[in-house]
DNA sequence: GGCGGAGCACCTCAAATCTG
DNA sequence: CAGATTTGAGGTGCTCCGCC
């Protein structure tokens, strides 16, 4: 029978002797008085750790107690020569045993004292360490192997936090974010696309997806020294967004939001359809079904601003003349830039001091027309009705500022446009 | 089992293209 | 050049399927 041992070890100056004999396992020797020195030729060293008639073991002559009193206390063992006093052992005592085997059987235990030993080691986080320096050892990221071992766990880790957001929402710790990372076609509304920011989104997928994040962070962030103008910040919320959609088409609050900016944008049907493929935007079906209700939305708040008494309404409707690039947004004719007949309900903001009710009084009108109104000088009256510098420079806001086609509808003397409602 | 998103077929309409 | 035909895009309703 091959008694050869299952693994082979030898330190500067020393190796094993193959003649040497195994003795009984349930013989173990007792551990030195004195480490043994490492350049100790190996069957010396053999013998002093594990021979039990050891002279160092056998000496019970007289003079213990002197030797005790007198013998100088021997240096501390370095942690090589403890390692290599412990391999000795092993070898010595069970020849057989790998040290995979033995690692196995201390972390796979059921029996309570061994449990015991390997929780104490699992307490100091004494694995990691050790993981830390396997990982080194073997290479780190170029052994493939290792690297496969690594991402797996990784991937593994990173589904459980999406699944904790799509289809384990409901056991998870998440699920209120969950809940709010969904938004119905039905329930869009002007409150859902006014709240939706990028920036507060990304906050969210940090907290509750860390460790997607981490990764995502680690790959989108450009080598120190190349282009670092973007901000990667909306890249890997959008990335974060499009991995939950593909998970789960109930998570879809961003790509709600996209497909409300591409139908605004008239981006063709089409490209819609492709790009809920990639994740990230909702269906075109969903578009449709999303612009319905947004529209009702804006007509509840319209009603709602029209039948409040303590704002000031203004209802112009006439055929407006828009300026170049002055965008028009409705549910049926999307952004728009032209000439049309249309109906818009204005709320305007109330000068301090008074109210809705006093403004917009029409006794007020009939006052002021019989203490004279009409009687100022014409000069007078010419000059309170000419747009003052103030209104000039307003009137030059840039040509894309909707503000700016608002000011030429409302003169800036009246009031301020507070707030602009289209009624479709 | 209900809800909601996506897929699909089908419709309408307008622009582009073909044909005599 | 005018009418016919084709093409393509937007929109709708039904059905399937996943999630809760």
């Amino acid at each position: 029978m091959d008694n050869k041992p299952l693994f082979h070890f030898s330190l500067p100056g020393m190796d094993f002797n193959e003649d040497y004999e195994e003795p009984d396992a349930i013989s173990s020797p007792p551990r030195p008085s004195s480490p043994p020195p490492i350049d100790t030729p190996p069957n010396e060293f053999l013998q002093t750790i594990c021979d039990p008639n050891s002279a160092i073991l056998e000496d019970t002559s007289d003079d213990d107690a002197e030797f005790v009193i007198h013998e100088k206390r021997a240096p501390p063992m370095k942690i090589d020569e403890k390692v290599w006093g412990t391999l000795v052992h092993m070898r010595a005592a069970y020849s057989r045993l790998s040290i995979a085997e033995f690692l196995n059987g201390l972390f796979t235990s059921e029996d309570s004292e061994l449990k015991k030993a390997s929780g104490q080691f699992y307490a100091g986080s004494a694995h990691l360490n050790e993981m830390e320096l396997w990982w080194n050892a073997c290479g780190g990221e170029t052994d493939q192997a290792m690297a496969d071992w690594v991402m797996e766990k990784a991937a593994a880790i990173c589904a459980r936090e999406a699944s904790h957001l799509t289809d384990r929402a409901f056991d998870g710790p998440h699920f209120e974010d969950a809940k709010a990372l969904r938004l119905p076609a039905t329930k869009i509304s002007v409150k859902a696309v006014d709240e939706f920011q990028v920036k507060a989104l990304g906050s969210v997928y940090d907290r509750v997806t860390p460790n997607l994040q981490r990764i995502l962070r680690a790959v989108t962030t450009p080598p120190p020294g190349s282009e670092a103008k973007r901000n990667r910040e909306f890249g890997r919320t959008m990335i974060t967004s499009m991995a939950l959609n593909l998970r789960s088409q109930k998570t879809n609050y961003h790509q709600a939001i996209m497909s409300l900016i591409f139908w605004d944008n008239r981006l063709p049907k089409r490209i819609v359809q492709m790009l809920n493929e990639f994740g990230i935007s909702s269906s075109h079906a969903y578009q449709i079904k999303g612009i319905k209700a947004l529209s009702k939305s804006v007509q509840d708040l319209a009603r709602a601003a029209a039948n409040d008494i303590a704002k000031i309404k203004m209802l112009p409707y006439d055929n407006f003349n828009w300026m170049s690039r002055a965008w028009e947004t409705s549910a049926t004719h999307k952004s728009q830039s032209h000439d049309q007949v249309a109906a818009l309900l204005v709320i305007l903001p109330t000068p301090d001091g008074t109210d809705a009710k006093t403004v917009t009084s029409i006794a007020q009108f009939k006052e002021k027309r019989s203490s004279g109104r009409h009687s100022i000088p014409p000069r007078q009256a010419l000059a309170e009705i000419i747009p003052s510098r103030t209104d000039e420079a307003i009137l030059r806001l840039p040509p894309n500022d909707p503000i700016c086609a608002l000011h030429l509808i409302v003169p800036q003397s009246m009031w301020l446009v507070y707030e602009l409602l289209v009624v479709c």
